[in-house]
RNA sequence: CGGGAUGUAGCUCAGGUGGUAGAGUACACGUCUGGGGGGCGUGUGGUCGCACGUUCGAAUCGUGUCAUCCCGACCA
């Protein structure tokens, strides 16, 4: 077990906090809710941007960028957008410093104040659709695919490094199309990739499912998502798609002449995934020995450590462990060798358990000699010696495995966590057991909202699989015709 | 924004009833070492969160302020 690591059992939410740090993959700043980035965090954030952007690219859409600044009066536009945001949002009212006349430091320049006020993006729905409005004249400029990968703030009240902080990188996709069908479609299209990537490439097995109106995006007519189970029985929503309607269109006034002339307003989508995916990556496969990273994400796939005692030793040591290095990257694996001598075998071993680097590669004299590496994995902490002959082609296979087995062991345990439950005595017991809860419900927001008075949980989505089913809601026993998905939730 | 707790070395913390700051760890150097966070020795490192006040004297007492953490209301 890690040292400084608190467990999992002990204070899950400590854990959390102490892992990120210790990974080294991010740090609270100077400014509240803030968080750095680290080198090693942003590397595991760039290989989860690069795989999503090129899904997109798959898809059709192209990157643009818009402003951060988004002038006030675009807010008040449509009105449950207002609504949903207003109470947290950051606002820039003077554009000027001056150092104080009184003496000490610098002070906002009072005479510099805007005339109309900036709010700094919480999302850019509004500014993008004022845009839009110039770009759309006809059903020929449509559909208009458009994403960006950008930083938005929201002036969140309590803040969790990558769960949820003030300001935080996404990318937002913002499309136009000509009816109402194209663009539900389009919704559920990056709703389903969203779910194929974090399932194939992220190894977290995902719900995809329909929100209820209590829990929809303000301004959508209907929100899509992605739910996740994280190890401690809270859900965790790890991205939304949405449809629009023609909402956005009306506010902003974008319309187009379709083929017989006549005038409509367009229909939209958004959708988007955070910095939070790096929460849910994190609570899915970590363990109390610290991260544990899917293969397909790791900066480094593979780390060769040489063990040694003197010159002689290393040099005989390292000349293998680079040539095998030299093999592996020939097949693509993404190795790195550690030659540091600042620092010792085991306290390296720790350190790449704490960063989660999914096959650690020791090779001493004795290997050396017998032609062997010892291969440890990190997500079963199990060690085995392989043939350096051939070692690339068998590494491939153990890192597919692992990649293989991470997903295996998160389905497992979202499996055995989900529980169907018929009786409001047993919905309770399992939302305190944690896990999702597929009960039967009325369909109704006023009963939603009384079982989150009630128990704190919430309807995490409706399962677009979920069968037909009729049954009594849990709380009411009015009917109800399928069960969804409740859950606490971070 | 309410309720609670805490701010002392990079980190974790100790310093009853006021008298000018200490440990572990980390870091630096040396040495023995090296297959799971090594041993020994020497050393660096702190305007005690900040401001004001009480006092001959404040890490210690008082007031204010800021920050962080935990619990609630809001959220991706």
């Amino acid at each position: 077990m890690a040292k400084n690591l608190t467990a999992r059992a002990t204070d899950y939410s400590r854990w959390y906090n102490e892992l990120v740090v210790q990974a080294d993959l991010a740090d609270n700043s100077a400014v509240r809710g803030c968080m750095v980035i680290k080198p090693y965090g942003y590397a595991i954030w760039e290989r989860i941007q690069a795989d999503l952007d090129a899904r997109f690219k798959e898809t059709g859409h192209v990157n643009a960028y818009f402003p951060l600044f988004i002038p006030k009066s675009y807010f008040s536009k449509e009105a449950s957008h207002v609504e949903g945001f207003a109470k947290e949002c950051a606002v820039v009212t003077h554009y000027r410093l001056k150092n104080d006349p009184n003496g000490k430091g610098i002070v906002v320049d009072e005479t510099a104040k805007l005339e109309e006020e900036l709010i700094v993006r919480p999302t850019s729905e509004t500014i993008i659709w004022d845009t839009y409005r110039d770009w759309i004249q006809s059903y020929r400029d449509l559909p208009l695919l458009i994403n960006q990968w950008a930083n938005v703030v929201r002036w969140e009240m309590r803040t969790r490094l990558f769960l949820r902080t003030t300001e935080f990188l996404w990318q937002e996709g913002h499309t136009a199309h000509a009816t109402s069908e194209e663009a539900v479609a389009e919704a559920v299209q990056m709703l389903h990739v969203y779910g194929d990537f974090v399932e194939n490439v992220m190894a977290i097995p995902v719900l995809r499912g329909v929100k209820s109106t209590n829990e929809r995006f303000a301004g959508a007519l209907e929100t899509y998502c992605i739910e996740a189970m994280m190890q401690d029985g809270k859900a965790l929503q790890a991205g939304t798609s949405h449809f629009l309607g023609q909402n956005f269109a009306k506010a902003f006034d974008v319309k187009f002449q379709n083929k017989e002339g006549k005038v409509e307003h367009v229909w939209a989508t958004s959708w988007g995934v955070s910095t939070r995916l790096m929460g849910a990556l994190i609570m899915t496969h970590s363990d109390d020995n610290g991260l544990v990273l899917p293969p397909k994400l790791a900066p480094d796939q593979v780390v060769i450590v040489p063990i040694y005692r003197g010159e002689e030793e290393l040099a005989l040591v390292e000349a293998v462990a680079k040539n095998l290095q030299a093999q592996l990257r020939a097949a693509g694996i993404r190795v790195k060798y550690d030659g540091r001598d600042t620092h010792k075998p085991g306290w390296k071993f720790n350190e790449y358990e704490l960063k989660g680097v999914p096959v650690r590669i020791a090779i001493g004299p004795r290997d050396v000699a017998n032609g062997v590496v010892e291969v440890a994995r990190r997500d079963t902490l199990s060690k085995e010696s392989l043939p350096m002959e051939g070692l690339a082609a068998s590494v491939s296979v153990l890192l597919e495995e692992i990649q293989t087995n991470l997903f295996a062991k998160a389905v497992a345990f979202r499996n055995s966590t989900t529980k169907s439950v018929d009786t409001w005595e047993a919905f309770e017991a399992a939302l305190d057991e944690g896990g999702f809860v597929m009960a039967h419900w009325d369909g109704t927001p006023e009963t939603e909202e009384k079982i989150k008075e009630r128990t704190k949980g919430t309807i995490r989505c409706i399962p677009l699989d979920s069968p037909d089913e009729v049954g009594a809601c849990i709380l009411t026993g009015n009917p109800s015709t399928r069960r969804v998905a409740f859950a606490r939730a971070y």
